[in-house]
DNA sequence: CGGATTTGACCTGCGC
DNA sequence: GCGCAGGTCAAATCCG
C-alpha cells in the first residue's frame, strides 16, 4: 500500500525554497505530486527575496498579501484538523507558518523543514484539488492499516512482552494513530514559547542535520494528551519551530501570569478560541521580541469540507483573531492583502532589517 | 517532598 | 533484513 501523502505544502517552502531552492522544489515536485497549491507556487514565487523569519508577516507567509485569492477560500481549502492550536507562544514575533505537512514533505524540505518531519501536520493545505484528500491527512494515516485477526491476537502476546521492557501498549493495527499536527515558526529567544498552557517535558532528542536538539511536550492536564514538539531551526537559530499534536480536551488555563480570554464557544469544534488580548502575553512578547507580530490576519476561515464537517477548528485560533479580537472577516484579510500586511504588525525596523539580509 | 527536567534505552516506521 | 532517525518511556536527577 502506497502511503498516503497528501497535497500538502508547508509554507515553510516560502523561506525554504529562498535559501534552499532546490530543496524546496523537490519539495513542492514530491511532495505535491506535481499539484502544487496555487498558494504555495505564488508564495514562493512572490517572496523569493524575503526571509520570512524576519520580515514577513503571517499573511506574507501564507502568501496572501499578493496572492489573488482571498482568505476565505484559501481555507475552505484547509483540511479540518480536529486540533485546538495553541495560542500564539507569548515569545514569539511571528506565527511564522505553517499548516498540515506530510512527512515525506517535510522531509525533502531543507534544513529547518527537516527539523519538522511531521506526518499530517496541519498546514496550509495547497488547495487540495480533490477536497476529499482533504479529510484524509491524518484520519487516513490512522486507518490506512485494516487490522487483522491475526495481527490482534499476536499483538496482545507482544504486550506483555513490551510492557516489560516499556509500556507501549500500542497495537500494530492501530497505527499510531497520529493526531493532526499543526506546527509554526516562531522568532524568539526563548524555546518553549509559553503559550499559556502547561507543558511538561518528556523527551529530548538530537535532530540529524541540526545542531539543536528537538525537545518533546505534553500538556499537563489530566486526559489531554496533547503534545508539541519544540526545535530549533538550524537554518536560523531564532526561529523556534513549534508543532502541536493533538486537541486540548480541557479548558484554556488560567494562569498566573495573567487571565486569557477564552471564548468557549460551544458552536465551535474546535475547542475555545481566544476572543481577548492577552496584555501580559503581549509584554512578554515585546520583551522577548521586539519584533512583535502584533496582529493575527483576520480571516474568515469558518468554512465546511468536503466531509461536510466544521472547519473553523482547522485554523489556529491564533490564525485567527485571537489576540486582538479583530472580526474574522474575509474583508480584514483583503484589507491586509491591499495595503499591506507588514506596514501594519511588522516594526518598520524589522523590515528594514530584512532588507538589509 | 513533589513536580519538572534530563537522559539513556528502547520501540516504531521507513528507506535501502 | 538492516540501519537510521524519530518518538516515547521511565529512572535518575534537579529544583523550588
Amino acid at each position: 500500500m502506497e502511503k498516503k501523502k497528501e497535497n500538502f505544502i508547508s509554507m515553510a517552502n516560502l523561506r525554504f525554497s529562498d535559501e534552499n531552492p532546490s530543496a524546496a522544489a523537490a519539495a513542492a515536485a514530491t511532495s505535491l505530486g506535481g499539484s502544487i497549491f496555487d498558494m504555495a507556487t505564488g508564495a514562493v514565487a512572490c517572496d523569493g527575496d524575503t526571509k520570512w523569519g524576519s520580515s514577513l508577516g503571517f499573511m506574507d507567509l501564507l502568501g496572501i498579501h499578493n496572492q489573488d485569492f482571498i482568505a476565505p477560500s484559501l481555507f475552505d481549502s484547509f483540511q479540518p484538523p480536529p486540533i485546538l492550536p495553541p495560542p500564539p507562544p507569548s515569545t514569539s514575533s511571528e506565527p511564522l507558518l505553517h499548516q498540515q505537512l506530510d512527512t515525506k514533505q517535510l522531509q525533502a524540505l531543507p534544513s529547518p523543514a527537516s527539523t519538522v518531519p511531521e506526518s499530517s501536520e496541519v498546514l496550509n493545505n495547497p488547495a487540495t484539488p480533490n477536497s476529499s484528500s482533504f479529510s484524509s491527512s491524518s484520519n487516513e494515516a490512522a486507518n490506512d492499516h485494516e487490522p487483522t485477526k491475526a495481527e490482534d491476537d499476536e499483538e496482545e502476546e507482544q504486550d506483555e512482552d513490551k510492557t516489560k521492557k516499556q509500556l507501549k501498549p500500542k497495537k500494530k493495527n492501530q497505527k499510531r494513530q497520529r493526531e493532526p499536527r499543526f506546527a509554526f515558526m516562531t522568532k524568539s529567544e526563548v524555546d518553549h514559547l509559553d503559550d499559556g498552557y502547561r507543558w511538561r517535558k518528556y523527551g529530548q532528542k538530537a535532530v540529524k542535520n541540526s545542531p539543536f536538539p528537538r525537545s518533546y511536550y505534553r500538556c499537563t492536564s489530566a486526559g489531554c494528551g496533547v503534545k508539541k514538539r519544540v526545535e530549533r531551526s538550524s537554518d536560523d537559530p531564532t526561529i523556534v519551530v513549534t508543532t502541536y499534536e493533538g486537541q486540548h480536551k480541557h479548558p484554556y488555563p488560567i494562569t498566573p501570569r495573567g487571565s486569557i480570554g477564552i471564548n468557549m464557544d460551544p458552536s465551535s469544534s474546535f475547542g475555545p478560541s481566544f476572543v481577548a488580548p492577552q496584555p501580559q502575553y503581549l509584554h512578554q512578547q515585546q520583551q522577548l521580541q521586539p519584533y512583535l507580530y502584533n496582529s493575527s490576519p483576520s480571516l474568515n476561515i469558518t468554512s465546511i469540507t468536503s466531509s461536510g464537517s466544521s472547519f473553523n477548528a482547522s485554523i489556529p485560533d491564533f490564525l485567527q483573531d485571537r489576540r486582538f479580537n479583530t472580526p474574522p472577516t474575509s474583508s480584514s484579510a483583503s484589507l491586509l492583502r491591499d495595503h499591506g500586511l507588514l506596514q501594519d504588525i511588522v516594526p518598520t525596523q524589522m523590515r528594514k532589517e530584512a532588507k538589509e539580509q
